[in-house]
DNA sequence: ACCTGAACACCGTTCAAGT
DNA sequence: ACCTGAACACCGTTCAAGT
């Protein structure tokens, strides 16, 4: 192969466009696993002056929104719908917390960031589609879209905060707590910090959970005047 | 009052020390709401040599750490547990949202510090013994302290990131939707991000409600062999 | 024992100058 | 029309020097 790190300086013309450093800015988050990737590590990964960005973009901010927006739609993407909606609303979650898992900082940019998110309105639309067939009202839906957004959002952000070593030092330390003081953390600290995949469906599907008797509560009423 | 901002330069004397600085900081930090006060500021603020606090502190990070400490100690002192597990766990779970609203960094800096959180096991041990109460086998109790934590700690600063002015821009936004391609965003649209309060206890009051469910489903068994 | 001040290695961003 | 390069205003942190 000519070059594995082609644009550094072999071609020649660089062709800087907002898809290439999209491409590019991408591909070193995801490769230098949490740490943010700054303008001049992604200048001098395309061989390019560290402010030439910004004749693309009108700041970081912009370039990460629109990397978040490419994020989301790639998870509409891959999102195949079976009409379960207990299933639907799980592989969106799934899906949405894989992109906040390799990108914590999106969650925290999405959340103020009041537009130009397209992919972000199908995202909501497709949890709307499963919440609002499983027989939620519509007071219910809205508040469940929001609630799945935050949940997903926050919690893997935060989960990916931490990645990777720390291979149950919390829980060895929780284990050697005087039981005297701390009976109830001594008692369960083997069975704390074991994964947070797991645990992030255990609060999923509670939240399914509790969704579900919510919508059969209604369906199972006798009526409802207005 | 000889000094409103006595520290500054009049008493001679500025006596720094590490109760000083975690005053000062905290005082700092949730007067400029969200954005991160540094050691420069700190220092100024304590009339004294930007670097000094490094004297008292290994980094900023132990800084942050110790804030964090000293904060859940606040809200362990502010818990009064009344008996019922569902009131103690909500009483518990608010009280340590209004710490990561005001503070939002401190939910990334809690998730990978493992060590010298004293109060942070105090704030466990309170909910495990309401978990615990409720009926849950200690399986579930480990899993529901470790989602409440993650659901507390991941949406509330979430929440706060966005913190001010977001007025509604969103909904609007998505109201604004074509209907024919957003048919459920646009329907319900107007019950959209009506505050970000309400939200997070429609999420606590479905994950109670889900392992109330899951408590009851216990006691209600015949019998359990080992 | 504690604080200072210069210095280092970073940031995002602006703007005149190049081609 | 797009890129460069110096510069600005910030960061956290280190370390020799002061007192």
């Amino acid at each position: 192969m000519a070059g594995s790190t082609s644009a550094r300086r072999a071609g020649g013309r660089t062709r800087l466009s907002r898809e290439s450093i999209l491409d590019r800015y991408i591909e070193l988050a995801d490769r230098s696993g949490g740490t943010e990737v700054s303008l001049r590590a992604l200048g001098e990964s395309m061989g390019v002056d560290p402010t030439a960005v910004y004749r693309h973009f009108r700041s970081k901010d912009e370039l990460l929104t629109a990397v978040t927006d490419r994020l989301l739609a790639g998870v509409v993407d891959a999102f195949e719908p079976t009409g379960d909606w207990r299933l639907d609303l799980r592989a969106l979650a799934l899906l949405t917390r894989g992109v906040y898992l390799s990108h914590p900082r999106l969650a925290r940019l999405l959340a103020h960031s009041p537009s130009s998110h397209p992919s972000n309105a199908s995202l909501i639309e497709a949890c709307l589609a499963a919440l609002r067939s499983a027989g939620l009202g519509d007071a219910d839906a809205a508040a469940a879209v929001e609630l799945m957004e935050n949940y997903v959002a926050g919690v893997s952000s935060l989960n990916a905060e931490m990645g990777d070593a720390e291979d149950g030092a919390w829980r060895r330390e929780l284990a050697a707590l005087p039981p005297v003081r701390y009976p109830h953390v001594t008692a369960v600290a083997d069975r704390l910090y074991r994964g947070d995949d797991r645990n992030f469906e255990f609060g999923l599907d509670l939240i399914l959970d509790g969704l579900e008797a919510r919508a059969g509560l209604i369906s199972s009423l006798p009526a409802r005047g207005p």
